[in-house]
DNA sequence: TGTACATCAGTGAACGCGCGTTCACTGATGTAC
DNA sequence: TGTACATCAGTGAACGCGCGTTCACTGATGTAC
């Protein structure tokens, strides 16, 4: 047992894997706890099962991995690494145009959700890796540093592009399209019937939503109202 | 413990309580276990841990509640059952009244948010509920059902009010706000910082869109576009 | 190309611990007369 | 209002089990000459 409600929980991992033999016992690990994730959840998961469905022995898994906090805080970093270089690439790209035609900016939106969707799919355990992150506390962290960091590069891109934009809305517009796009995401990843349809209405949603945000519409509208 | 990979988990609660200090002890269980929560996740979580906090031994919980998964499913019907009241007066009161004032539309959305997240503040455990329930197998079951029929008489009640809207973006839009709604309203719940920002920007985003859906404002360009 | 050796990778067996759960019980509450 | 009894509520003690984790080991891989 890990110290109960003790001291700090180690989640890097051990040993990095030098053979060849050795880097595919690494991935079968990941590979299996992928695999159980959906099956049992984070909570009945534990190292011994792992390592069954891994087909090895338990030590062979604390050769790497001093417990499953650190399997799965690899498995975010990497779906997470994953997922902020896809959006970044897309708003890096032409394609992030706001301001010209309407259509184009929904197809674009819409093409960013299928990337991510599929981002999210190639990864063993898919979202999965996400609801363990959010239900155990000490993994949280994890994602919120990440997230934080990444989300000031977005805003500082935004901002860029549109100097005339009061901060306080591009910060509030990133950290909201952020959050629509993460759980938008997660739904599609499993819910196959409703995907497409939520797909194109999301897409509307943030288009026609950055559209007023960058001519700073509402805000006009605010300070007429106000003064 | 409980049939490994093995059968069905009874999720029911076992007695109900009759007596004055029965009932106490009951809500001391719910209360224990959403403090628990925060602190360790579901997946340390254990009944001998929640009956110590309750003040209990672990027999007593058991008269109640088969196994730790009852508790969080009771925790998360009342969770469900307060927020989607609360929606559900949202949609009915005179507030939801789209396509008059903009502004005034904001504030409903904004308005909604408020309550929802006090609905969440108010429950003990608030969001560590959702989480628990997203990552744990068994629960998801719940949430899935509990939210299909709710959707369902949300879309009708606005296919009603606005019935030259096409079905599918009606039911589309309804899916969308939910899990917009859900997400915005978690993030508020524990992250006060950003929760007004995000609180705005959201309640604008919807505005907009709803906006846009009854009136078929895209759906009217996608037609021109394509005829 | 072949052998000797060093390092890397994985195993078998074992441990102590907290968990889930049950049982026969004691104590508290309510009810009938 | 008081006692006797039935039912409800909670306890103490105990159990078997899987989990996390370690250790000394065997086997596999790579390297030097």
């Amino acid at each position: 047992m890990p110290p109960l409600s003790g001291q700090p929980i180690e989640l890097d991992p051990k040993v990095t894997p030098l053979q060849d033999r050795a880097r595919a016992t690494y991935e079968q690990i990941i590979q299996a706890t992928g695999e159980l994730l959906p099956e049992i959840g984070i909570e009945r998961l534990s190292t011994n099962m792992i390592a069954e469905r891994a087909g090895l022995t338990p030590p062979a898994l604390y050769r790497y991995f001093p417990n499953k906090y650190a399997i799965l805080s690899e498995m975010g970093r990497r779906l997470i690494t994953a997922e902020n270089q896809t959006i970044a690439e897309w708003v890096q790209s032409e394609e992030f145009a706001i301001g010209s035609n309407l259509q184009a900016e929904i197809e674009s939106f819409a093409a960013l959700l299928d990337r991510l969707r599929d981002v999210v799919l190639a990864h063993p355990g898919g979202a999965w890796i996400y609801r363990a992150m959010s239900a155990v506390p000490v993994l949280q962290e994890i994602r919120r540093r990440a997230s934080k960091d990444f989300v000031q590069v977005i805003v500082d891109a935004v901002a860029d592009d549109f100097p005339k934009v009061d901060p306080d809305r591009v910060r509030g517009a990133v950290l909201l399209t952020a959050i629509v796009n993460h759980a938008v995401t997660e739904t599609m990843a499993d819910d196959f019937p409703t995907a497409s349809l939520l797909r194109r209405e999301a897409a509307i949603m943030m288009s026609i939503y950055y559209r007023d945000v960058v001519l700073s519409r509402v805000s006009d509208d605010r300070v007429k109202r106000e003064s």
